[in-house]
DNA sequence: CCAATACTTTACCAAGTGGTAAAGTATTTA
DNA sequence: TAAATACTTTACCACTTGGTAAAGTATTGG
Protein backbone atom coordinates (compact mmCIF):
# COMPACT_ATOMS: atom_id res chain seq x y z
CA UNK A 1 0.00 0.00 0.00
CA UNK A 2 1.11 3.05 -0.88
CA UNK A 3 1.48 6.20 1.84
CA UNK A 4 -0.39 9.40 0.89
CA UNK A 5 0.83 12.65 2.48
CA UNK A 6 -2.71 13.01 3.30
CA UNK A 7 -2.43 16.47 4.54
CA UNK A 8 -1.02 17.75 1.33
CA UNK A 9 -3.52 15.97 -0.44
CA UNK A 10 -6.04 18.20 1.59
CA UNK A 11 -4.47 21.07 0.04
CA UNK A 12 -3.71 19.66 -4.27
CA UNK A 13 -7.41 19.03 -3.89
CA UNK A 14 -8.60 22.30 -2.63
CA UNK A 15 -6.72 24.09 -4.71
CA UNK A 16 -8.12 22.37 -7.67
CA UNK A 17 -11.60 22.52 -6.30
CA UNK A 18 -11.51 26.41 -8.55
CA UNK A 19 -11.86 26.92 -11.85
CA UNK A 20 -9.59 30.26 -11.65
CA UNK A 21 -6.76 27.95 -10.39
CA UNK A 22 -7.17 24.74 -12.60
CA UNK A 23 -7.44 27.73 -15.40
CA UNK A 24 -4.16 28.79 -14.13
CA UNK A 25 -2.50 25.76 -13.90
CA UNK A 26 -3.78 24.95 -17.60
CA UNK A 27 -1.93 28.16 -18.54
CA UNK A 28 0.95 26.83 -16.89
CA UNK A 29 0.34 23.28 -18.32
CA UNK A 30 2.64 24.97 -21.85
CA UNK A 31 4.92 26.90 -19.53
CA UNK A 32 6.33 29.80 -17.75
CA UNK A 33 3.63 32.71 -17.15
CA UNK A 34 4.35 36.25 -15.28
CA UNK A 35 1.61 36.92 -12.54
CA UNK A 36 0.11 39.62 -15.26
CA UNK A 37 0.02 37.00 -17.98
CA UNK A 38 -1.96 34.39 -15.61
CA UNK A 39 -4.04 37.76 -14.41
CA UNK A 40 -5.12 38.61 -18.12
CA UNK A 41 -7.81 36.01 -19.15
CA UNK A 42 -9.81 37.07 -15.46
CA UNK A 43 -11.70 40.04 -14.52
CA UNK A 44 -10.62 40.36 -10.86
CA UNK A 45 -8.77 42.39 -8.92
CA UNK A 46 -4.66 41.50 -8.59
CA UNK A 47 -4.92 40.59 -4.80
CA UNK A 48 -7.42 38.31 -5.77
CA UNK A 49 -4.97 37.28 -8.07
CA UNK A 50 -2.38 36.95 -5.75
CA UNK A 51 -4.40 34.89 -3.62
CA UNK A 52 -5.33 32.00 -6.05
CA UNK A 53 -1.29 31.84 -6.81
CA UNK A 54 -0.93 32.17 -3.11
CA UNK A 55 -2.58 28.87 -3.13
CA UNK A 56 -1.60 27.21 -5.81
CA UNK A 57 1.78 27.70 -4.48
CA UNK A 58 1.27 26.59 -0.75
CA UNK A 59 0.19 23.32 -1.87
CA UNK A 60 3.58 23.03 -4.60
CA UNK A 61 1.63 22.96 -7.52
CA UNK A 62 2.86 26.12 -8.42
CA UNK A 63 6.80 27.78 -7.87
CA UNK A 64 7.37 31.05 -8.56
CA UNK A 65 10.49 33.03 -8.50
CA UNK A 66 10.90 36.75 -8.58
CA UNK A 67 12.99 38.63 -10.85
CA UNK A 68 13.28 42.30 -10.78
CA UNK A 69 10.02 43.55 -10.22
CA UNK A 70 8.14 40.63 -12.12
CA UNK A 71 7.00 37.64 -10.18
CA UNK A 72 7.68 34.47 -12.52
CA UNK A 73 5.30 31.46 -11.95
CA UNK A 74 5.56 27.28 -13.33
CA UNK A 75 3.60 24.15 -12.51
CA UNK A 76 5.48 21.35 -10.31
CA UNK A 77 3.70 18.49 -12.03
CA UNK A 78 4.72 15.98 -9.10
CA UNK A 79 2.04 17.42 -6.58
CA UNK A 80 -0.56 16.97 -9.25
CA UNK A 81 0.97 13.36 -9.28
CA UNK A 82 0.25 12.62 -6.07
CA UNK A 83 -3.75 13.39 -6.62
CA UNK A 84 -3.40 11.12 -9.67
CA UNK A 85 -2.43 8.66 -8.26
CA UNK A 86 -4.92 8.47 -5.10
CA UNK A 87 -7.64 8.87 -7.77
CA UNK A 88 -6.00 5.59 -9.88
CA UNK A 89 -5.56 3.44 -6.89
CA UNK A 90 -9.31 4.89 -5.44
CA UNK A 91 -10.81 4.28 -8.73
CA UNK A 92 -8.91 0.63 -9.42
CA UNK A 93 -11.32 -1.80 -8.14
CA UNK A 94 -14.53 -0.22 -9.67
CA UNK A 95 -12.26 0.60 -13.25
CA UNK A 96 -11.74 -3.32 -13.24
CA UNK A 97 -15.02 -4.26 -12.74
CA UNK A 98 -16.35 -1.94 -15.44
CA UNK A 99 -13.38 -3.10 -17.78
CA UNK A 100 -14.40 -6.68 -17.21
CA UNK A 101 -18.61 -5.83 -17.68
CA UNK A 102 -17.04 -3.89 -20.41
CA UNK A 103 -15.38 -6.81 -22.18
CA UNK A 104 -17.83 -8.90 -21.58
CA UNK A 105 -20.61 -7.30 -23.07
CA UNK A 106 -18.40 -6.86 -26.29
CA UNK A 107 -17.96 -10.67 -26.50
CA UNK A 108 -21.51 -10.76 -26.02
CA UNK A 109 -22.02 -8.51 -29.10
CA UNK A 110 -19.42 -10.03 -31.42
CA UNK A 111 -21.49 -13.64 -30.75
CA UNK A 112 -24.21 -11.88 -31.64
CA UNK A 113 -22.90 -10.48 -34.74
CA UNK A 114 -21.62 -14.30 -36.02
CA UNK B 1 -8.81 18.75 -26.90
CA UNK B 2 -11.13 17.13 -24.30
CA UNK B 3 -14.33 19.95 -22.92
CA UNK B 4 -14.20 19.74 -19.16
CA UNK B 5 -17.71 19.30 -17.00
CA UNK B 6 -15.93 22.31 -15.13
CA UNK B 7 -18.59 23.23 -12.85
CA UNK B 8 -18.90 19.64 -11.68
CA UNK B 9 -14.81 19.23 -11.66
CA UNK B 10 -15.18 21.91 -9.02
CA UNK B 11 -17.58 19.74 -6.63
CA UNK B 12 -15.26 17.02 -7.51
CA UNK B 13 -12.28 18.04 -6.35
CA UNK B 14 -13.60 20.03 -3.51
CA UNK B 15 -15.00 16.71 -2.15
CA UNK B 16 -11.95 15.21 -2.37
CA UNK B 17 -10.10 18.12 -0.75
CA UNK B 18 -10.94 16.50 3.06
CA UNK B 19 -9.16 13.65 4.37
CA UNK B 20 -12.87 12.32 5.70
CA UNK B 21 -14.57 12.10 2.39
CA UNK B 22 -11.02 10.67 1.28
CA UNK B 23 -11.33 7.49 3.26
CA UNK B 24 -14.91 7.55 2.96
CA UNK B 25 -14.21 6.77 -0.67
CA UNK B 26 -11.14 4.86 -0.40
CA UNK B 27 -13.83 2.51 1.89
CA UNK B 28 -16.25 2.48 -1.07
CA UNK B 29 -13.72 1.67 -3.60
CA UNK B 30 -13.57 -2.22 -1.89
CA UNK B 31 -17.74 -2.36 -1.93
CA UNK B 32 -20.62 -1.30 -0.70
CA UNK B 33 -20.84 0.26 2.60
CA UNK B 34 -24.10 1.16 4.91
CA UNK B 35 -23.89 4.78 6.10
CA UNK B 36 -23.04 3.28 9.65
CA UNK B 37 -19.96 1.52 8.73
CA UNK B 38 -18.77 4.52 6.76
CA UNK B 39 -19.35 6.62 10.08
CA UNK B 40 -18.03 3.61 12.26
CA UNK B 41 -13.71 5.06 11.88
CA UNK B 42 -14.79 8.58 12.98
CA UNK B 43 -15.68 10.03 16.29
CA UNK B 44 -17.92 12.86 14.60
CA UNK B 45 -21.55 13.10 15.06
CA UNK B 46 -24.15 10.98 12.54
CA UNK B 47 -24.91 14.61 11.05
CA UNK B 48 -21.72 15.51 9.98
CA UNK B 49 -21.37 11.80 8.70
CA UNK B 50 -24.50 12.50 6.58
CA UNK B 51 -23.00 15.68 5.72
CA UNK B 52 -19.94 14.57 4.15
CA UNK B 53 -21.64 11.87 2.04
CA UNK B 54 -24.18 14.46 0.88
CA UNK B 55 -21.34 16.41 -0.49
CA UNK B 56 -19.61 12.66 -2.46
CA UNK B 57 -23.58 12.42 -3.77
CA UNK B 58 -23.95 15.80 -5.27
CA UNK B 59 -21.37 15.66 -6.70
CA UNK B 60 -21.76 12.52 -7.97
CA UNK B 61 -18.47 10.22 -6.76
CA UNK B 62 -20.97 8.13 -4.46
CA UNK B 63 -24.57 6.93 -5.34
CA UNK B 64 -26.58 6.38 -2.22
CA UNK B 65 -29.80 4.18 -2.08
CA UNK B 66 -32.17 3.01 0.88
CA UNK B 67 -33.23 -0.36 1.56
CA UNK B 68 -35.66 -0.14 4.60
CA UNK B 69 -34.14 1.82 6.88
CA UNK B 70 -30.77 1.37 6.25
CA UNK B 71 -28.91 3.17 3.45
CA UNK B 72 -26.23 1.82 1.60
CA UNK B 73 -23.54 3.58 -0.54
CA UNK B 74 -21.12 2.73 -3.39
CA UNK B 75 -18.50 4.59 -5.24
CA UNK B 76 -19.23 5.78 -9.02
CA UNK B 77 -15.30 5.77 -10.69
CA UNK B 78 -16.79 7.60 -13.28
CA UNK B 79 -15.96 11.12 -11.51
CA UNK B 80 -12.78 10.28 -10.41
CA UNK B 81 -11.98 9.37 -13.75
CA UNK B 82 -13.06 13.14 -15.02
CA UNK B 83 -10.65 14.21 -12.25
CA UNK B 84 -7.91 11.95 -13.27
CA UNK B 85 -8.30 13.12 -16.66
CA UNK B 86 -7.75 16.41 -16.63
CA UNK B 87 -4.96 15.69 -13.95
CA UNK B 88 -2.97 13.92 -16.91
CA UNK B 89 -4.02 16.26 -19.27
CA UNK B 90 -2.34 19.30 -17.33
CA UNK B 91 0.32 17.44 -16.40
CA UNK B 92 1.28 16.09 -19.53
CA UNK B 93 3.64 18.78 -21.34
CA UNK B 94 5.68 18.58 -17.61
CA UNK B 95 5.71 14.29 -17.28
CA UNK B 96 6.74 14.60 -21.03
CA UNK B 97 10.27 17.07 -20.03
CA UNK B 98 10.77 15.54 -17.03
CA UNK B 99 10.30 11.94 -18.71
CA UNK B 100 12.93 13.76 -21.18
CA UNK B 101 15.42 14.64 -18.37
CA UNK B 102 15.19 11.08 -17.28
CA UNK B 103 16.09 9.49 -19.98
CA UNK B 104 18.80 11.54 -20.89
CA UNK B 105 20.33 11.26 -17.16
CA UNK B 106 20.10 7.22 -17.51
CA UNK B 107 21.73 7.59 -20.63
CA UNK B 108 24.86 9.34 -19.48
CA UNK B 109 24.61 6.81 -16.95
CA UNK B 110 25.09 4.00 -18.82
CA UNK B 111 28.14 5.99 -20.29
CA UNK B 112 29.46 6.32 -17.56
CA UNK B 113 29.40 2.43 -16.45
CA UNK B 114 30.98 1.98 -19.60
C1' DC C 1 -47.64 -2.36 19.73
C1' DC C 2 -43.60 -0.82 22.12
C1' DA C 3 -38.78 -0.26 22.04
C1' DA C 4 -34.65 -0.20 19.64
C1' DT C 5 -32.26 0.93 15.39
C1' DA C 6 -30.82 3.76 11.63
C1' DC C 7 -30.91 7.52 9.93
C1' DT C 8 -32.75 12.71 9.11
C1' DT C 9 -34.00 17.47 9.99
C1' DT C 10 -33.51 21.78 12.18
C1' DA C 11 -31.16 25.46 14.30
C1' DC C 12 -27.08 27.22 15.44
C1' DC C 13 -21.97 28.59 15.67
C1' DA C 14 -16.80 29.38 14.74
C1' DA C 15 -13.51 29.45 11.32
C1' DG C 16 -12.13 29.64 6.58
C1' DT C 17 -12.66 31.35 1.61
C1' DG C 18 -12.99 34.58 -2.16
C1' DG C 19 -13.62 38.82 -3.16
C1' DT C 20 -13.00 44.23 -2.70
C1' DA C 21 -10.68 49.07 -2.12
C1' DA C 22 -6.89 51.71 -0.92
C1' DA C 23 -2.36 52.44 0.06
C1' DG C 24 2.58 50.77 -0.10
C1' DT C 25 7.09 48.84 -2.08
C1' DA C 26 10.52 47.80 -5.36
C1' DT C 27 12.25 48.06 -10.27
C1' DT C 28 12.68 49.73 -14.62
C1' DT C 29 12.26 53.52 -18.15
C1' DA C 30 12.54 58.21 -19.95
C1' DT D 1 15.30 61.61 -10.51
C1' DA D 2 10.43 61.47 -11.63
C1' DA D 3 6.94 58.57 -13.54
C1' DA D 4 5.31 54.24 -14.86
C1' DT D 5 5.14 49.31 -14.06
C1' DA D 6 4.47 45.15 -11.49
C1' DC D 7 3.35 43.48 -7.88
C1' DT D 8 2.25 43.41 -2.41
C1' DT D 9 0.13 44.46 1.99
C1' DT D 10 -3.62 45.71 4.88
C1' DA D 11 -8.21 45.98 6.33
C1' DC D 12 -12.54 44.65 5.57
C1' DC D 13 -16.91 42.02 4.24
C1' DA D 14 -20.38 38.39 2.66
C1' DC D 15 -20.82 33.65 2.15
C1' DT D 16 -19.59 28.80 2.69
C1' DT D 17 -17.91 24.86 5.39
C1' DG D 18 -17.57 21.61 9.10
C1' DG D 19 -19.00 20.82 13.16
C1' DT D 20 -22.52 20.52 17.29
C1' DA D 21 -27.03 19.44 20.09
C1' DA D 22 -31.63 18.23 20.17
C1' DA D 23 -35.62 16.59 18.38
C1' DG D 24 -38.05 13.95 14.62
C1' DT D 25 -39.19 10.02 11.25
C1' DA D 26 -39.40 5.49 9.46
C1' DT D 27 -38.32 0.38 9.93
C1' DT D 28 -37.52 -3.57 12.18
C1' DG D 29 -37.36 -7.06 16.36
C1' DG D 30 -39.50 -9.02 20.60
Amino acid sequence: MVKYLDANLDNVFAALADPVRRKMAQSLASGERTMSELAAPFTMTLPAILKHIGVLQKCGIVITEKRGRVRYCRLDPAKLMDAQTWLEETGRFWNDKLQALNTYLESENNENQN
